[in-house]
RNA sequence: UGUCCGAUGGUGUAACUGGUAACACGUCUGACUCUGGAUCAGAAGAGUCCAGGUUCGAGCCCUGGUCGGACAGCCA
């Protein structure tokens, strides 16, 4: 009875290899493998792929490769390649020397090449790029037979070889595979082998001038690695009969290849090519903006590996095209830093009081806890003194019964202090704004004290005027201002969707104990959120990043 | 008039080889609290795209539709 209670749902891919496993195929082994384009930086969406495949082989005691999809040196950097294994480490994930580039194959696959030239399965097409696609045809409309398609397989493996030996220039000719121009599957109608490209490619140099397009690479290079279970995103679904043709034609280990739906969230984006155009464009200031979906980004913004991998596990894998709301995202990331990020109090707009029966010299250190959520996370003393800053908003002239914050004939508690009584408000004359509050305080109400007990409805957060430190803040708020930023009016595109105040910057006042802490250490300002501290941070101006700010009944209230 | 894929509360996922919809996020109550945080308790919210069929019984099986997506790079 439990025990069917209790038992742990699958997805669908862990449902196949459940079944596998059962019948005893691959000899009980499971292997995946995470294949990135090395040409772009990873986001949210890599991670779920990433936490999948990863995960899968740990979880049946497999395996998981990494594996660059390097075969456009157009487009691909080693600048990339760092970042990609930068990132996937940093989410907790390992491929230990199982580090593999689809280059690597090069040799191998030009070998399948010449084996499917013989077996008169391909040939060598001159027809211009413009008329193989006009030729192909269209979804409805079947395909045209190149010119080419009939040659000798004497004259193809001498086109060949001259095409690698560099005889022709880009473009002028390609290797084709001889399938079927009017198969209803437009992959299957002759498609691509290899093309010519005079670049040198960033590990195999000058050696080639001819690269194998990814459909000649992705399914060969699993099964040369012997991967068990190929998973991959929707988009490569329609491609897997041609996977499946070439791996039959050559009689190769087959790889099983599985769809999974990639992710979405609301209010961003996450397709590779509207992120370059965010960071080309300078509408972020890079790579690892904390605006950006971006690994990197994500872990500046304050993100944390545990919070990305809880939110990758329970979005579920499965072939739905859905868009997951971000709030999901942040609710995670949320449970996590709470348990983990010490707490300080940090006033973001100031309002300065004085606790007028306080006297003019004294000092005194408050106890305060650093994470109710952990013991083991002690304590630390908060400096006290007369003059203090309170946020603006915990103080209200004309305040509504449901607001328990400090207003005109009432009383607050400062967080792990005194309870303080609300005197008078100094204004500026001419603008009416409120300059300052002059507030009393009971001795015998401190933290801890007898007095203590005495219940008052509020509690504020503040800092000793004197010994605070002041920092920016960076308040970050969501990229866009859309929960479907491709949603824009006619004309215009995701970008004049952006959210102009997806960042402000604004000084504040936190208690000393934060001075000198590394980069990326979390902290909760206590009624405000979460905040890491920026790499930009130096001695004299700390920096904070928000990472998410605290749920807040109180202002949804209020809207 | 093509092929392939998908369709379950606002969102995402689940429901063992058919037994009468569950969990998470969100929302709303209330309790508790020196964070209007956290925590705890509870509530509302879908009858599973539609129409037939098989069956004692269908979200699961069959038939036919509808809607949505992918596919026409010498990108991956």
């Amino acid at each position: 009875m439990d025990a069917v209670k209790n038992k742990p749902t699958l997805n669908f891919i862990e449902a196949i290899i459940d079944a596998d496993l059962a019948e005893g195929k691959n000899e009980g082994k499971v292997h995946t493998r995470f294949p990135p384009e090395p040409n772009g930086y990873l986001h949210i969406g890599h991670a779920k792929s990433i936490c999948l495949n990863f995960g899968l082989a740990k979880k049946y005691n497999g395996l998981c490769n990494l594996r660059f999809d390097d075969t456009n040196p157009l487009t691909e950097e080693v600048e990339y390649i760092e970042s990609i294994k930068n990132d996937i480490r940093w989410l907790g994930f390992g491929w230990e020397k199982r580090e593999y580039y689809a280059s690597d194959y090069f040799d191998t696959l030009f070998d399948y090449a010449v084996r499917l030239i013989k077996k008169g399965k391909a040939y060598v097409c001159a027809l211009k790029a413009e008329e193989v696609n006009t030729m192909r045809g269209a979804p409805d409309k079947p395909g045209k037979e190149s010119p080419y398609r009939n040659r000798s397989v004497e004259e193809n493996m001498d086109l060949f070889a001259r095409m690698r030996n560099g005889e022709f220039p880009d473009g002028s000719c390609t290797l084709r595979a001889k399938i079927d121009m009017t198969s209803p599957n437009i992959h299957l109608r002759d498609p691509i082998m290899y093309r010519i490209i005079h670049a040198s490619h960033h590990r195999t140099g000058n050696k080639w001038c001819i690269y194998p397009t990814y459909d000649f690479t992705h399914g060969q290079s699993d099964s040369i690695e012997k991967i068990t279970h190929s998973i991959c995103t929707l988009e490569f679904e329609v491609h897997r009969t041609l996977y499946d043709w070439y791996i039959k034609e050559l009689e190769l280990f087959p790889p099983k290849q599985y769809e999974f739906a990639r992710l979405n969230l609301t209010y961003t984006v996450l397709s590779k090519r509207k992120l370059i155009e965010l960071v080309e464009g300078g509408y972020v200031s890079g790579w690892d903006d904390p605006r950006l979906p971006t690994i990197t980004g994500l872990r500046r913004r304050g993100y944390t590996p545990e919070g990305i991998r809880n939110f990758c596990e329970h979005i579920g894998v499965t072939k739905r095209e859905t868009v997951i709301d971000i709030e999901m995202l942040e609710y995670f990331i949320r449970d996590d830093l709470n348990k983990r990020a010490n707490r300080v109090m940090a006033v973001i707009n100031p309002l300065r009081v004085i606790l007028t029966n306080y006297p003019e010299d004294q000092l005194e250190e408050m106890e305060a806890v650093n994470n109710p959520e952990d013991q083991g996370a002690g304590t630390r003393k908060v400096p006290f003194s007369r003059v203090i800053y309170i946020e603006r908003d915990d103080f209200n002239e004309n305040p509504s019964k449901d607001f328990f914050r400090l207003a005109p004939g009432r009383e607050v508690r400062l967080r792990y202090s005194y309870i303080i009584k609300y005197e008078n408000v100094v204004k500026d004359e001419k603008t009416g704004e409120i300059k300052e509050l002059h507030c009393s305080f009971d001795p015998e109400s401190k933290s801890g004290m007898a007095g203590s007990k005495r219940k008052v409805k509020g509690v504020i957060h503040w800092v000793s005027v004197k010994q605070a430190i002041s920092a920016d803040v960076r308040l970050y708020d969501r990229l866009f201002a859309k929960p479907f930023p491709d949603e824009a009016d006619e004309g215009k595109d995701f970008k004049s969707n952006l959210n102009p105040d997806s960042l402000k910057v604004k000084t504040c006042y936190i208690e000393p104990s934060v001075q000198g802490t590394k980069s990326l250490t979390h902290y909760q300002f206590e009624r405000v959120g979460y905040f890491c501290v920026d790499n930009d941070s130096t001695e004299e101006k700390p920096v904070f990043n928000r990472t998410v700010t605290l749920k807040d009944s109180w202002q949804k209230k209020k809207q």
